[in-house]
DNA sequence: GTACTAACGTA
DNA sequence: CGTACGTTAGTACG
């Protein structure tokens, strides 16, 4: 496509960027505690200097851009007058480890980016403003640096940040000249005069830009001024005099050089094509959420790189007609697209199209259909045998169910397909997607043709869009189909994630069931002691403070109480519940004892208050699995998260109790059954690594962690304490995390030099574990992911930093992503094969949670032995492991009773 | 209203 | 200076 703009009654527009004093205005206008990685990466000056450029972007639309750079070296100037820029504050390391996290910003966008020695950035944006001027290119120039203010004309204009990154003034020569009172030909002899401090261009003293601009307006230039400096009175005049020499020094200094050698011109710096996986990934490791936003949605639609959108051919279908239909295009793969709403296990179809690879599509409102295209409709979404291709088709599959309609044979969910392609993305928007594999924008090829459309009602686009969307989800799962296969995830996807949509949502659908009363109790007799709690703390320091506010806690403990500083946050000194309890060791004053208390109550109050309105009409609460949100391959629950329900303290546990066994139709269940799979993931460490002690541990039947403890002490197991065990079983956890051994000196409170023997002792024991644990990350760095038992990758690019916070990060999540995903594997498994199972022996019993090493069931009268049995064998089968897998059951009429 | 942080619940 | 999540409340920002 030819760059729209380059239309004969709009000129060419081309924007120069100055990138070190953009982004240097960008990191002192903005706080670094607020804008870091969690590693600790500063990116406030990444973060705005891209903000100003998305803004700029969007507002200015430019055809042309470039990003100059200063370099370190000496430039001319210092030549010329070796104090330039002396006395200068040395540049912040947090500034400078930003610089080149800019470069790849602006190399992922494709954006030219010029330096060259001995000049600097405002040279090489002058030469180009001005070959830009003599090719007919209207420039614009955004810098903090006001000596640009000397290339404004009818062509070029400035735009300054004035205040942070947000507002940027435009300086045409008519707001120069109202700023100043010079016109911006003007404006270097003004600066002379007046000087530049962060130059270190000292001007003349007494003078300010009121003064020189009179000067200026009376004798209309500086040569002028100079020549007929005697006729200047006062004491400026005195010190104009004696600082002349000063004057035409700034002067020659000041000029910006207009013929700096540079490798490319301006018609050269047209937009570019730029590449979305790049920005994903790069904004991913900046962990810049909002931008990505803001980027996408308002620049897509001005990117170059989709010039195309999808071609569907939208037939009108005769009542009656749909089976016919079906029968003659439905012979490949179809793409299924559904709009309607869904969620808390339920939903409402309004509308959906079918639409093939590269044939005819069709617009069905499942209202308005007639009884034979209904039916028609029934069996083609519910034929296992007609495959069909969806994006993220769960939702869909919950709303279609509402209308009795089954949905089968999905062959691909684009969503999902996407989600092992890239698990570390939280987000798989089709119209993204689209862009990213085929190139094409989201929308229907023939529409912006600048055609009338037939009626204003939005019905037909309406129509066609859901088709469009149907036409990419059937193109996009081919292709995904091919990067699926390249990385080893075809049958990840076709044996276990694709067939367990159905089981999620079959869970998500059956809620579970809650004993409304027993949670108003709770909400009140919590409530109680939220208020006893918070009148003691506001006894305790003598006036009232919000407890649920850190900054007011802190206020109370660190400035009025004048207690121990605790460990820093980026705001200030952590209260959390460690801290503020080693400081209730230490100091012992009683409000500290009350903040811990009111946390826990107020806590449980509020997860219990959230889960009250929760429940629907059947005094059932319906969760929302999702299936694409952890890197590790885990799921996760939302709205409400049932993952989180407490289960540590006493009080935590009563809120179990609230989840109840219920009823269905005519079936009155009879109990809950837990299921959870003991020590799985030290199971798979032990397999992974084969570690051959580790093993045996798991062989023996008995206490794990005892085992291990006896072990690495060297006693046997009877004589292993309660404080032994718990050591080792530290360790046993942590190392899957990889723990260090200051972070396990910290944990139980010993000394770095202790836990480093511990742990030494350990690997004495389990060499095998540390060899595995070092080659996990080894071959991660080499291949640049890990993988789970079941081939799901995590991708970690982090490996190779070169920050080591980064780097280290990085580690830790190699050496725990092939743990925690394949455990994940394995309880996807077992809970397709339970599902399987169920199914198969037509039991009544169903599946309600999945809680990452735990499944809970519904259990129908009589069904109990059967479903324990069944349930047993699938998950302990789920997979071979060489440390055999151990589940144990518990029973009883709620959650709580029911665990064991 | 939106977005971020601190804190804390789970595995 | 141990991984993976989601929710809440307070707070700062536009």
């Amino acid at each position: 496509m030819a760059t729209t703009a380059a239309t004969p009654d709009k000129r060419e527009r081309l924007l120069l960027l100055d990138g070190h004093s953009l982004a240097y205005r960008a990191f002192f206008a903005l706080p670094v505690e607020n804008f870091s990685t969690t590693d600790g990466q500063p990116t406030n000056a990444v973060y705005g200097f891209t903000s100003m450029l998305i803004n700029v972007l969007r507002d200015e639309q430019p055809t042309h851009i470039a990003v100059a750079f200063d370099r370190s070296e000496p430039t001319f100037r210092h030549e010329q007058y070796v104090e330039y820029k002396a006395g200068r504050q040395k540049t912040p390391d947090e500034f400078r480890s930003q610089v080149s996290l800019i470069f790849e910003v602006l190399d992922a966008l494709r954006i030219p980016r010029m330096s060259v020695a001995g000049f600097e950035a405002d040279d090489i944006i002058a030469t180009l403003s001005a070959q830009a001027a003599e090719a007919g290119i209207d420039t614009l120039i955004v810098t903090g640096d006001r000596d640009a203010f000397q290339l404004v004309n009818e062509h070029v204009t400035v735009l300054y940040p004035v205040k942070g990154v947000s507002e940027l003034a435009r300086m045409d020569p008519a707001a120069v000249e109202a700023k100043y009172g010079v016109p911006p030909e003007r404006y270097r002899e003004l600066a002379a005069l007046v000087g530049e401090s962060s130059d270190n261009l000292p001007g003349v003293p007494g003078v300010g830009p009121k003064t020189a601009a009179k000067w200026l307006a009376k004798y209309g230039d500086l040569d002028t001024l100079v020549a007929r400096v005697d006729e200047i009175k006062g004491k400026a005049g005195d010190s104009l005099r004696e600082h002349l020499a000063g004057v035409l020094r700034n002067h020659q200094i000041n000029k910006l050089d207009t013929e700096v050698g540079l490798e490319l011109t301006p018609p050269q710096l047209s937009m570019g094509q730029w590449d979305r996986e790049e920005i994903h990934t790069l904004f991913d490791s900046l962990q810049f959420r909002v931008l990505r936003e803001r980027l996408y949605s308002s620049l897509s639609a001005a990117e170059p790189e989709a010039d195309e959108g999808f071609e569907v051919d939208l037939e009108a279908l005769e009542p009656g007609a749909l089976a016919g239909w079906l029968e003659a295009n439905a012979t490949g793969r179809l793409g299924l697209a559904v709009t309607g709403t869904w969620g808390r296990g339920t939903g409402e179809v309004t509308a959906l199209a079918l639409a093939s690879p590269d044939g005819p599509a069709v617009h069905l409102d499942p209202a308005e259909l007639i009884e034979d295209d209904e039916r028609a409709l029934a069996a083609y979404l519910a034929d296992p045998s007609r495959p069909k291709a969806i994006h993220e088709a769960k939702g869909p599959m919950l709303a279609l169910a509402a209308r009795g309609l089954t949905l089968d044979g999905v062959t691909s969910d684009t969503a999902l397909a996407a989600y092992l392609a890239l698990p570390g993305q939280r987000t798989f928007d089709l119209a993204d997607l689209a862009l990213r594999y085929l190139h094409r924008e989201l929308r229907n090829e023939t529409e912006d043709t600048g055609q009338l459309t037939l009626d204003g009602s939005g019905e037909e686009e309406a129509a066609e869009a859901l088709a469009v969307r149907a036409r990419a989800v059937a193109e996009l799962a081919d292709v995904l189909d091919r990067d699926l296969d390249k990385r080893g995830a075809t049958r990840l996807l076709h044996e276990v994630e694709l067939p367990l949509v159905r089981v999620l949502a079959g869970m998500e659908r059956a809620g579970i069931a809650v004993d409304a009363d027993h949670l108003a109790g709770l909400s009140a007799s919590l409530g109680g002691q939220v208020k006893e709690q918070e009148q003691a703390a506001h006894d305790a320091v003598g006036h009232e403070f919000n407890l649920g506010s850190p900054k007011q806690v802190q206020q109370v403990l660190f400035d009025e109480l004048n207690l121990p500083k605790t460990k820093r946050t980026k705001t200030g000194y952590t209260t959390d519940s460690e801290a503020l309890t080693t400081l209730l060791e230490k100091d012992g004053h009683p409000v500290l004892e009350h903040i811990l208390r009111w946390r826990e109550v107020a806590k449980l109050k509020s997860i219990v208050d959230s889960l009250i309105p929760m429940a629907d009409d059947a005094g059932r609460i319906h969760t929302t699995f999702n299936q694409m949100i952890a890197a590790t391959g885990r799921l996760s629950s939302t709205d409400p998260n049932l993952q989180n329900i407490p289960i540590r303290t006493a009080e935590g546990r009563q809120i179990r109790e609230a989840f109840i066994v219920g009823r269905s139709g005519e079936t009155v269940y009879e109990s809950l059954l837990t299921a959870d799979y003991s020590q799985i993931e030290l199971r798979i460490m032990a397999h992974l690594s084969e570690d051959e002690a580790l093993l045996e541990a798991f062989g023996t039947g008995a206490d794990f962690h005892t085992i291990t403890a006896s072990r690495v002490f060297g006693l046997p197991p009877e004589q292993i304490d309660s404080e032994l065990r718990a050591r080792i079983k530290a360790m046993n956890y942590g190392l899957a995390y990889g723990l260090s051994a200051y972070g396990l000196s910290q944990q139980l409170r010993i000394s770095p030099d202790e836990a480093r023997g511990l742990m030494e002792e350990y690997f004495q024991q389990f060499g095998g574990v540390r060899d595995y644990l070092q080659n996990v990350v080894a071959r991660a760095r080499q291949d640049g992911y890990t993988e789970t038992i079941l081939g799901r990758r995590r991708y970690l690019p982090d490996l190779n930093s070169d920050n080591r916070q980064r780097r280290e990060m990085a580690e830790r999540m190699a050496l725990n992503a092939p743990i925690q995903g394949s455990a994940a594997d394995i309880i996807k498994v077992a809970s397709l094969n339970v599902d399987r199972a169920l199914r198969d022996a037509a039991l009544e019993s169903r599946m309600l949670l999945q809680v990452h090493d735990e499944l809970v069931f519904e259990v129908a009268p009589g069904e109990l032995d059967t479903l324990k049995d069944l349930v047993s064998t699938e998950m302990a089968g789920a997979y071979e492991l060489r440390a055999p897998l151990s589940i144990s059951m518990g029973t009883g009429r709620t959650w709580q009773e029911a665990a064991h």
